[in-house]
DNA sequence: ATGAAAGCGCTAACAA
DNA sequence: TTGTTAGCGCTTTCAT
C-alpha cells in the first residue's frame, strides 16, 4: 500500500514496536534512552523520511516558531533589505517569518495585526504605517505576551524594543553638508508629522541651520506623504511661493528626493549648481538617477537583523527590558550635492 | 482569576453548560443546532473573544491556509509588486503568505523548498533562482500533492500550472521599435541562458531584426546575470570588441538596462543619439533615470493575482488539469529611445 | 530504560 | 437537536 502522507512517530513506533514516547524522545536527544534503541529509532526515521509535524508541535508546545513582520509595502526598496536581515537571523534561530504589508493605511495595520495574532505568531516585528498614530492594536499583542519590536517608523508610546538609526544626526550632517557647499536657504521636504522620524530629522535640519546662523521660515518646510507624486508637487509649491527659489532642497526620504530632482530639472535649474539636493536613505537608485543622489545610508540589513535578535533576546529572557538600538548613519556625497564652493 | 491564554472552545462549553460539539457547531454554522443556543453560543464567543487557533484546526484538517512564495530576491522591485497581488487574492481567500527568497541560489532554494513542505504549505508559488536548471525538489511537493505553481522565471519540465507574460513578443516589439528609430545594429545583453525567458525574449530580439532584414551577429549578443554590474560590464565589452560601436542596446531587464545607460553615458556616448537604449519589465526607477528608459512593462500585480487563483483553482478542483496563462505586455516608450527618424 | 496515558484545541462520526 | 467519543501528531508526566 503506497502511503502519500508523511512518516509519523507513529508509524516508526510501529514498525519498530517500541512506544511513540521511545521514538519522541529519541528524536529529540533525551537521555533517557538506550543507545541501541536511539540509533536505531534515528536510522528508521533517516529511512522513511520522517519530519516532525510543526503543526502538532505548535499545538503541544504553544508556539509556532514563527515571526510576523508589518511593514507599510513591499515596494518600497528600503523594506526589502531589511527583511532580508530579519530573514538571515530568523533563519538561523529556527524562526520561520510571515509577511504582510500595511499599504500605509491605519485600518489595514490593525487588521494584519489582528490576523498576525491568530495565527499565533510567537512575536512581531513591525514599521508603523504613515497613517498610525494610535497604538492599542499592538497593546492587544502586548496582553497576549506576544513581544513586539518596532523599527524605523516607531512609537515611543509603547513599552516595547525599537530598533532605529539616528535620525536627527544623519539629517544634521547632510544638511551640514549643503550648507558647507554653499546653500543658504535650503528648503525641506518633511515627512508625515505624527512619525517621530519625520521631527527628528526636522529637527536635524533645523539645528544645522541654527548652528551655521542660517535663518529657518516655515515657508521653506513642507509635509510629505514620502511618494515621489508629493516630492513633485510640494516641490513645486516651494517655487511657486518663494520670490527667490531655495538654492538646496533636503528630503526626507530618497523617493521625495526623486520627485523633487524631477520638478527642479523641468524647471530648468541645474542640480548641483543652481540648486543642490539631498535625500535619506540610500536606495540603489540613488546611485543611478541623473545627476546621482546625495543621501544619508542606513543600514539597512543589519536594521533587519538587529530587529529580530531584540525578538530572540526576549523570547529567552524571561523578565526582559525593553530596549532601543540605534545605529549609525553614513553621509554619501553624489553629483547632486557636489558643487565647486568659492571660497571666501 | 486571570487567564492570560485565548479563549477556547471549551471555554465557551463550560460556561454554558453545553457540549464543545454544540459550541463547535454553532460557530461553524452548521446546521443541526436549535437557534437559541446557536446565538446564544455565538454572543458569549464574542463577549469571550473568542477567535479560533488555527493551529488546532490545521492539525485536524490537514491544511495550514498558508502558501509558500518563493522568490529570487526582496529587492527586485518586480517581486515586491507580485507578491503583493498574490497576498491580495489569498487573503481574499483566507489564506496567509510564507515569503521566501532563495537569493538567485539553486541550493537555497531546494532548501527553502524543504523548509516550506516541513512546514505544510497548502501550496507553493515560485519564480526560479537564476541558477536552477535541475527541479527535482518540486517533484518532491508534487509527490505529496502539494500543488506548485510557477511564474515568471518558469520550467516546462514540471506538469504544474504557469504564469507568465509574452516574453517573445514583448520582445519583438520593443526591437521593433528600435528599428523603427532607426537603429541598425542593436546589442542584446541577454539572460542566463537556462531561462526560459532569456531564450523567449532572445527569440523576440532575432526575429524582430529578421523581419527587417537587418542582420543578427553573436558579436552583438552577450549573455548577464541580470545584475546592473554585469549591464555594466557587458556594455564596456560590447564596446571593447567592436569597431563600429552598437547604435541600440536592448537589455533583458531594466537593472540590467541601468547599467548599459551608466556605461554609455560614461563613454561619453548620447542617449538616444547616437545610441537607443531599452530594457525589459518597467520598473518604477524606469520613470526617473534621465534619460528616462524606454521598456516593455509587465502587469505585475496581476501576475501575482493570476497565480495565487491559479493555486486557488486547483485546491478547489480535484481533477485538475495544470494551465498555461500568458498574460500581455505593453511597449513603453520614453526618452531613451526616441529620436527623430529621417523619413527616406 | 521503556511505555501507558493524558492532553494541546479542534473536528467529525456516531449515539442518544 | 445534543452529547459522547475518538483522533489529528506530538510532548510530557508518571508508572513500571
Amino acid at each position: 500500500m503506497i502511503k502519500n502522507h508523511p512518516a509519523t512517530i507513529k508509524d516508526i513506533a510501529r514498525k519498530l514496536n517500541v512506544s511513540v514516547t521511545a521514538v519522541s524522545k529519541a528524536l529529540r536527544g533525551m537521555p533517557d534512552i538506550s543507545p541501541q534503541t536511539k540509533q536505531l529509532i534515528l536510522k528508521t526515521a533517516r529511512e522513511m523520511d520522517y519530519q516532525p509535524n510543526p503543526i502538532a508541535q505548535s499545538l503541544v508546545n504553544n508556539q509556532t516558531k514563527t515571526i510576523g513582520v508589518l511593514i507599510p509595502s513591499f515596494t518600497i526598496p528600503f523594506y526589502a533589505s531589511v527583511i532580508s536581515g530579519i530573514q538571515k537571523t530568523a533563519t538561523q534561530a529556527g524562526y520561520n517569518l510571515v509577511v504582510c504589508q500595511s499599504d500605509e493605511s491605519y485600518e489595514t495595520e490593525v487588521n494584519n495585526t489582528r490576523t498576525l495574532l491568530n495565527s499565533r505568531v510567537d512575536g512581531v516585528i513591525v514599521s508603523l504605517s504613515r497613517e498610525t498614530a494610535d497604538f492599542s492594536h499592538f497593546s492587544r499583542l502586548l496582553d497576549r505576551n506576544v513581544p513586539v519590536v518596532l523599527f524605523n517608523r516607531i512609537t515611543e508610546e509603547l513599552p516595547v524594543s525599537r530598533v532605529v538609526v539616528d535620525d536627527y544626526k544623519g539629517s544634521y550632517q547632510v544638511v551640514e553638508h549643503l550648507i558647507l557647499m554653499g546653500c543658504k536657504r535650503i528648503a525641506h521636504i518633511a515627512g508625515p508629522p505624527n512619525l517621530l522620524l519625520t521631527r527628528n530629522r526636522l529637527k536635524g535640519y533645523l539645528d544645522a541651520l541654527k548652528a551655521y546662523g542660517l535663518a529657518a521660515s516655515d515657508d521653506l518646510i513642507r509635509y510629505s506623504d514620502l511618494t515621489i507624486e508629493q516630492g513633485i508637487s510640494l516641490t513645486n509649491e516651494l517655487f511657486d511661493t518663494q520670490n527667490i527659489p531655495p538654492d538646496g532642497f533636503f528630503a526626507i526620504c530618497d523617493s521625495v528626493a526623486f520627485g523633487a530632482m524631477l520638478t527642479i530639472k523641468n524647471r530648468g535649474w541645474q542640480i548641483p549648481d543652481d540648486i543642490a539636493l539631498a535625500g535619506f536613505t540610500d536606495e540603489p537608485v540613488a546611485a543611478i538617477v541623473e545627476p546621482a543622489l546625495t543621501t544619508v545610508s542606513q543600514p539597512t540589513y543589519e536594521i533587519g537583523q538587529t530587529a529580530a535578535q531584540l525578538f530572540l533576546d526576549q523570547i529567552h529572557n524571561k523578565d526582559y527590558q525593553p530596549v532601543t538600538k540605534v545605529l549609525e548613519t553614513r553621509l554619501v556625497v553624489r553629483k547632486s550635492s557636489m558643487r565647486l564652493v568659492l571660497q571666501g
